[in-house]
DNA sequence: TGACTATTTGAACTTTTGTTTGATATCGTC
DNA sequence: GACGATATCAAACAAAAGTTCAAATAGTCA
């Protein structure tokens, strides 16, 4: 009964978003948007020309959101809490979506992903003058990496949440005890590493050996 | 010329290997498929019954070959190289397949990355008892997130070789000089950690605080 | 009120895709 | 050398999905 104020292209919006969060990208349809919507399929492709273009329209309108928190939460968490940035401003699933998204190659979306790469850096070089993180030889090449495996598990959230028990992609669970296996287990890798000095000291020599001892780090754009 | 010995039946799965390594999911069609194989459309269902029995059946060959080189490989290659267990025994894109194929519910190829789990928490093991690897209170968790980490930078490895000029997918660059930042960036974080001592310590508070101080690790099972 | 515009619908159209089918060729075997 | 089974193909079929379209409805402003 309460009324929906949205306005007919919100709701396809949203559901559409709904939608592709939720199942494989090519498995989600017009009619199945526009059922979710209340609509029909006429009055999607009225609205947004195409199914594409519906679809560049919500990594916008999801790039947009991010955007949004980012400015409103700045610093608010740590380095470590990368996909801070996701948390709801609404109630749509913006990890979900993100999550099946980011294997596209639309613009919008490298784009993102490529902000989220220089927020860590700058988190991380800032950490570093704070003394709370380590420097490292290669600052940019770490964070990207970091950014990378944090995003890649979520991605493999089906994976997570069967082998741990949580599932990456819903903020509640995030935020209660459920998550505590998986947030254990990245600090415990993001704290002090995996490899004891000595050992750490011996794949370094093999490292240098391979690729040749200090690469030029210096501003290498 | 050279005269292919492959029965057509290993032809028309390989070809589907390549595909479905290059392409998203959804994109391959049967008549490309059978196009890449030389054969038509009718021989590929008459040899495999249909699309989805030909997916399981490259799945299942996948997943066998990954096995063999398991079995071939043990103790070749340190537990930083857990995906050791693609290297090439044919020519076929192991790993870009897989890159694909993971994000799929297929029971053959969760039971691939659960076998992958239970060696990374092995290898793991030995590499405590070893001493070159830090014992950790919750070895099964960090083992699954360092392997769905590392799997995922794999799935994202477009945005990867976008950031960092290197296609984890391919066996050949992963060899190469060119695997180098992506190599020295994944050693920084897997070996000292990114957070200093003090950081550490507060956010080790932190947790404990929020999930409660030091839950029972022994025996979860 | 009355015209003009925008919205919405549901059916129809087109293309794509997996699968079926019947005919033809090929191969192994007696 | 003939026969049965298997392999292969090209064409045809049916379902699904994106898009078009003409008609109906609602809304707006002179």
């Amino acid at each position: 009964m309460a009324s929906d104020d949205r306005t007919t292209k919100a709701r396809i919006r949203d559901a559409a978003i709904e939608q592709w969060a939720a199942n494989p990208p090519n498995s989600v349809t017009v009619r199945d948007i526009a059922a979710a919507a209340g609509v029909s399929p006429g009055s999607v492709i009225h609205h947004y020309g195409s199914m594409v273009e519906l679809r560049t329209a919500t990594n916008e309108y999801i790039a947009g959101l991010v955007q949004e928190q980012k400015r409103k939460a700045v610093q608010t968490s740590g380095p470590l809490d990368i996909l801070g940035s996701f948390r709801s401003l609404t109630d749509l699933p913006i990890t979900a979506y993100l999550a099946r998204a980011i294997l596209s190659d639309d613009p919008t979306v490298t784009a993102l992903v490529d902000g989220l790469v220089d927020d860590a850096v700058g988190y991380l070089e800032a950490g570093v003058e704070a003394g709370t993180i380590t420097p490292s030889d290669h600052p940019r090449e770490r964070a990207t990496v970091l950014v990378l495996w944090t995003f890649g598990g979520i991605v493999l959230h089906e994976h997570m949440e069967r082998l741990l028990g949580v599932d990456l992609t819903d903020p509640e669970a995030l935020a209660s005890p459920a998550a505590g296996p998986y947030t254990r287990a990245a600090f415990d890798i993001v704290s002090r590493g995996l490899l004891t000095e000595d050992f750490a000291r011996h794949i370094q020599d093999s490292l240098d050996a391979a690729y040749g001892a200090e690469p030029d780090t210096k501003d290498a754009s």
